[in-house]
RNA sequence: GGCAGAUUGCCCGAGCGGCCAAUGGGAGCGGACUGUAAAUCCGUCGGCUUACGCCUUCGAAGGUUCGAAUCCUUCAUCUGCCA
């Protein structure tokens, strides 16, 4: 039942950055069912690509026979762990719970809890809550060398700049939880994204300083765009995984724009479709990329394992009638009204339609008139899929679709509805 | 505790009494080219306004001045040097 090469068919999907002894490692997941953890803390409402990563890969490792505990850091969510860009501000208590259980909501879609080797979520707020700091300090500081924690990358970026001791101290909780796992529930892997990596054998190594066995980690990549930049860096906002926040429209359509360098990567590391699936969509990339073969399949898979076949089919419906080419009078009133509502829309007063710039205001397609003025300048804004030239047109009632829509776009790829009731 | 320096728009970074909504780069946005790709080129890039213009912005609060991002005072935060 144990694959004994799960490890290497996690390698050949890139989804192994680091890791400690990879033989041993091997080995280990070649042995039996291997208990592993993997940690998510509450620092936002949803998960997001990132985690993606993480989810995914407990998946094949559970696929595979092993036996998943899916942690959920309320208690270091409470702490935040060391950032480049700066010190982080605390949330409140409230807050950090409220964003725990939406976390524990996310991940338990992502494995399973039936059959032998059934997931177990976790939350570490359980073991680090009534901790008092004399044994925190006496049992778990003495096994951190102050001189090697200013050492690691992440606190050295910070020396410059400032660290607060709370985020300093964070990689002692995060340990700590490696280290409760193994006691309490024989958990013996940890693996995690790679900004995580010292972390995460900050935990293997008080494993073995504490109790003298031996722990198992590796860390997955970060995925980057083909430039080598993050993904959501600056823009708009991080790929999230949550419908609330993200439609599933807008995420199948993320998917979709991949670029070509990357797409046979987030194959790879994000679906569960075979080698030679992936080989052969890899091909017909390079051999006709206009098709987009690979990134078609690509929205399909994530899509369909985030939000489900449905959402999937409802995204893939809209996007056709939306990008499908010319004449929006001929889809189906339903199917618009549909596909609009998936790509956002907004309701305004059939007596009171207002001119296209506070449309496109209204339908989130521009933050200010400004903006959208500009847009119309531009050359960027569309009404129904025809140009607009004149910023305070009004849509009058031969521009209604179906006796009630109006189609917004901007630029190419940016579609809004307008109900007018 | 003492001394010195820093704090500018999404980010980096000029400006150092009026010509500053504030040079430049990056990101973002739009256009051209394409394949709803990448690269490249062009344009744009605080808010309100058709526009003249008005409003808010240069860590915070006061002050000097006809006029301040630019000068003064206090406060906050950070950095360095000395205790």
């Amino acid at each position: 039942m144990s694959t004994p090469n799960v490890l290497d068919e996690l390698a050949w999907r890139g989804l192994v950055a680091h890791s400690t002894d990879i033989d041993a490692l091997r080995t280990a997941l070649g042995e039996g069912s291997v208990r592993f953890y993997v940690g998510f803390d509450p620092t936002a409402p949803s998960l997001h690509m990132g985690n993606l990563v993480q989810l995914v890969t407990a998946r094949r490792l559970q696929d595979a026979g092993h036996t998943p505990y899916v942690l959920v850091g309320g208690a270091t969510g409470m702490i935040g762990d060391p950032k480049d860009s700066g010190e982080r501000t605390l949330n409140s208590l409230d807050t950090v719970k409220d964003w725990t259980e939406r976390v524990r909501t996310q991940v338990s879609a992502f494995v399973s809890f039936d059959g032998l080797n059934a997931a177990t979520v976790v939350n570490n707020y359980d073991w680090t809550a009534s901790l008092s700091v004399i044994d925190f300090l006496r049992d778990i500081g003495k096994h951190f060398p102050v001189n090697r924690m200013l050492a690691r990358d992440t606190v050295k970026r910070r020396l410059d700049s400032g660290i607060s001791y709370t985020e300093f101290s964070y990689v002692l909780l995060q340990s700590m939880d490696f280290m409760a796992l193994n006691r309490d529930h024989g958990v013996t892997l940890q693996f995690g994204g790679s900004d995580q990596w010292g972390n995460i054998t900050g935990g293997a190594e008080l494993i073995r300083r504490a109790s003298g066995n031996q722990a198992h980690a590796f860390a997955t990549p970060l995925v980057t765009k083909a430039d080598g930049t993050k993904y959501g860096k600056t823009e708009g906002g991080a790929l999230w995984l949550d419908p609330e926040m993200m439609s599933p429209y807008a995420f199948h359509q993320f998917w979709l724009n991949v670029e070509d360098e990357k797409v046979a990567e987030m194959l790879r590391i994000f679906t569960f479709l075979s080698r030679e699936e992936i080989e052969a969509l890899e091909k017909q990339t390079a051999d006709e990329p206009w098709k987009r073969a690979a990134q078609r399949r690509l929205a399909d898979e994530v899509t369909t394992l985030v939000h489900g076949a449905e959402e999937t089919e409802q995204a893939k419906a809209a996007a056709a009638a939306l990008f499908g080419g010319g004449d929006l009078r001929s889809i189906s009133t339903a199917t618009l009204a549909a596909a609009v509502r998936e790509a956002g829309s907004a309701t305004v007063a059939r007596a009171d339609i207002p001119s296209v710039v506070d449309l496109f205001v209204e339908a989130g397609l521009a933050k200010s008139k400004g903006e959208a003025r500009r847009t119309v300048s531009e050359g960027g804004a569309y009404l129904n899929n025809e140009r607009v030239e004149d910023p305070e047109l009004v849509p009058g009632e031969s521009d209604l679709l179906g006796g009630s829509w109006l189609v917004l776009r901007r630029g190419k790829k940016k579609f809004a509805g307008v109900e007018v009731r």
